[in-house]
DNA sequence: GCCTAGGTCCCGTAT
DNA sequence: ATACGGGGCCTAGGC
């Protein structure tokens, strides 16, 4: 690791190639001013903030509030450094979208480029996918006697979540939440449901299934003829841990 | 500004303490381990990242690649840091939401402290919202002797961006998108005209104003008796320029 | 490449 | 608090 305090910004430009170059991630802290053209335009006037260069050359500017980076450019992009009329310019360059940021430093506090060695595994769980694998698990969270035969099937310009069969035999669309439903979910369900109708399915039940749902969502779900299934994201949890012999699982408190 | 190069992990708790009160951003880059439960939970074994906590309690954990942190707290959570079995651990708890992130460091490769100055002005054109305040000074951008009699209305479930009154004094919707339109926007649209056809209106005409359109979307446009009108993004801007005066736009190359 | 949908989305805004 | 829609959203998965 290299650090640099108050660095001269003649220097600046030779530091960051070189930690670049080795793949290491490089940040700056300085005073800076920004420009952005692409999808859309920015200016950003002078301040202290955060640059971060990452070993895929993804680069997130930050300001000393928010969580959001004020200007940012995803991996891949191509990096340019320049010292020029006494400040320290970077520019970074998106390969496919044109777009292009221009961070001008001309005050650099501290510099740093680190190797940085992350081989961490990275689990995450209780995601929608999670709900459905539980549900695929135990088609009776939903319904006695629900048998799923398709998952994520296209139907028409977008997926059913679910595609089940009830114990009537009448084909069921699951459409899945994991959070609060709005009424955006049900109109996503009637398209699904409507485009079986189309297509030569009599009797096409819709259910939408979520922990919760918002009032005027569920108002509407009725006048449509649909249905509500709530599910509890806990109780989906257990039931993949009982079934899956990973073990993160453990790791649930 | 305080760097610390490898501190010892029991010094890391009192530094970050003092950073916080005193309103300054901290910067850790680290080993650690991360759990995170809230809406989802994860979990993210041993690795070296970089650690930011904002004036605000923002909370920023990001790897050596990828442009999104892997983990994360927005603003104005609240931050506690402890020193235990040999560890430092750093917790993060939102408010509103409950949701808690804990960060245990096993080695400290870096800890930085810096009170930020940033009062720069944040200016952004090329948004929707820029789309708009060129038709409303130029309606004929989607067509001769158009006029704006709404913006932002409310439309049934939603926000019609513009209804207007087209020459033959018909009312028309209006749905804008800055970049190419998809099926949703369609759909949106068709929501909107829906609402004013259902409550009285008898001829309703809905236009989707963008830059471009996704083949699905403009079938499904056509089906619908909806109408598409192609617009151009820089051509608004310039329009905008004429008549603000704001400097900022100056700077447009 | 386009298109669709999810995200711990975040965030602003209006009700 | 809830709800709705934008975002330079980003990212993954299909086709």
């Amino acid at each position: 690791m290299r650090v640099e305090l108050k660095p001269a910004l003649k220097e600046v430009t030779q530091f960051v190639r070189e930690g670049l170059n080795r793949k290491e991630v490089v940040i700056i802290i300085g005073n800076c001013e920004v420009r952005y053209e692409g999808r859309a335009y920015s200016r950003l006037s002078s301040g202290t903030r955060i640059l971060i260069i990452k070993e895929d050359r993804a680069l997130i500017l930050h300001r000393p509030k928010g969580f959001e980076p004020v200007n940012w450019q995803p991996s891949g992009s191509i990096i340019v450094t320049d010292y020029k009329g006494g400040k320290f310019i970077l520019r970074s360059f998106r390969r496919k979208v044109s777009e292009t940021i221009e961070v001008t430093f001309d005050r650099v506090d501290l510099i740093v480029s680190a190797r940085m060695l992350d081989e961490g595994e990275f689990l995450m769980y209780g995601n929608e996918e999670d709900l459905k694998r539980a549900i695929l698990i135990k088609p009776d969270l939903i319904e006695e006697g629900l048998r799923v035969i398709f998952e994520e099937r296209r139907s028409g310009s977008g997926y059913a979540d679910l595609c089940c069969l009830d114990a009537k035999g009448r084909l069921v669309i699951v459409e899945l939440k994991k959070e609060r439903a709005n009424r955006e979910a049900v109109i996503q369900l009637l398209k699904y449901v409507n485009y079986y109708k189309k297509n030569g399915s009599k009797a096409v039940r819709g259910i939408l299934v979520s922990p919760s749902i918002s009032k005027g969502a569920l108002k509407l779900l009725k006048e449509l003829g649909l249905e509500y299934r709530k599910i509890n994201l806990r109780k989906c949890l257990s039931i993949l841990k009982k079934f899956d012999s990973n073990a993160y699982w453990s790791l649930l408190r």
